[in-house]
DNA sequence: GTGGTCTAGACCACA
DNA sequence: GTGGTCTAGACCACT
């Protein structure tokens, strides 16, 4: 078996979390996004074979590819396939700071209302920041 | 009836989590308790306050503390409030972790498509970190 | 029969049209907020009678009404109803006039590749204009 | 071969409108030739310079120019391009309202969303229309 | 072969 | 009662 160079997502679904297989199939995109595993323009799964895969319904995909859309995520074309989207937000430094602050306070607060302290949320990014450097 | 001095506890709802209202309120009393953030024999808010302050109704309270109480977590008084029992909620780390591998992913996914890494997020918050101890 | 004082959406479907049934229940709650017909809070008719109006499966109106909420146009509850989000995309007049040059000039620059002239479209504005004031 | 002076359509693809794209690239050319921008006998880009101009798949414009041309509207020489027939396409004014009124419409909205009412819209587009008579 | 739309119907969870 | 999820399957439109 002659070993391809793509770089595939490797999809995974967990019936017993109570997630719903969409908001799965959504985060792990949104996940492999975040850490370069898949890149701007890279072409997503059809929907149809990650439906094979899965073995769930096309349609279950089909849902979970859509609101990627809808957010901007992605570009679907029919009858070509799904695309990531080169979504850069761009912003200048000001504005970015300024998002960079809100989104980061109600991550503490929220992490605060279940007895998490700063320095514990620092330590546990850590932790994922080196987990993702050894996979590189 | 004497007033008590009623530690509270910084009750925060996230309506996009997907998380149910009640289940938020009841993880968030099981991990104050779990730290001792609140000890056996404390008042919880009652239901009518902590419905008003989450802009909740009423009953989604009542069913957190129902189910709280079912759990042998609290006891109910009629007519005199919510009171913790002194049952140790069997909270274990692996919970706890849970719930920040939670919301910290989401935090990451939405600081990264705004381009911020972890790194640069870890950054931040030690920043506040520091300007929070400053200020003791 | 007695009046009602409820402001109501009249909701119409047009299965000639090609636009798909989601979409034009998308488009009708859209203009309804654009124009004030319906204002922040106020809810929209749950999924099953908007479905039953309609003669339309339900699962079609919840397609609509997650699209909506998908883009923070509508907030839903589980349970209790589906509501007009207060989305107010506050900026500053700055920002505000650089969004109106970018939307703008694309709107000018599709209208133009069909051989509409900037009059025209001004005319036709003024037409919708004046057919929204007569409502009222 | 002798260069042409090709009068040339500016056409434009909208990804989000959900018309298809070799409608879209079909209306472009009715309505050019409805209003005289493209006269009996001129040159319509070739199939590969419009497809990449657009970034579209070739196919997409053979199918727009091949059923423009089974309408009589456009003749397609074998190795030498595509030209328009002397046939008068039937675009009426109804049509030609038509398409004003669905870009018209999300233009509309997409500018409410920031809270612009139609009155700025047409200030500003009479802002526009001056400076451009201006620069005349 | 690609995605898009719609239906019918089941079952679940929340208020 | 509310909305949410998933399936199965049909039919359509675009490339």
């Amino acid at each position: 078996m002659a070993e391809t160079t793509l770089k595939k997502i490797e999809f995974s679904l967990d019936p017993k979390s109570g997630v719903p297989f969409y908001k799965q199939i959504i985060l792990q995109v949104e996940m492999a996004i975040a850490d370069g595993r898949i890149l701007t323009g890279e072409q997503l799964p059809t929907v149809r074979s990650l439906a094979v895969d899965l073995s769930i319904n096309p349609n279950t995909v089909a849902r979970a590819y859509n609101e990627l859309e809808i957010r901007g995520i992605v570009n679907t074309q029919q009858g070509t396939g799904t695309f990531i989207s080169g979504k850069k937000t761009k912003l200048d430094e000001i504005e970015r700071e300024r998002v960079l602050a809100g989104i980061t306070q109600s991550f503490i607060i929220k992490a605060g209302s279940y007895g998490f302290s700063i320095a514990e949320l620092i330590e546990y990014l850590k932790g994922i920041e080196a987990h993702m450097e050894e996979k590189k």
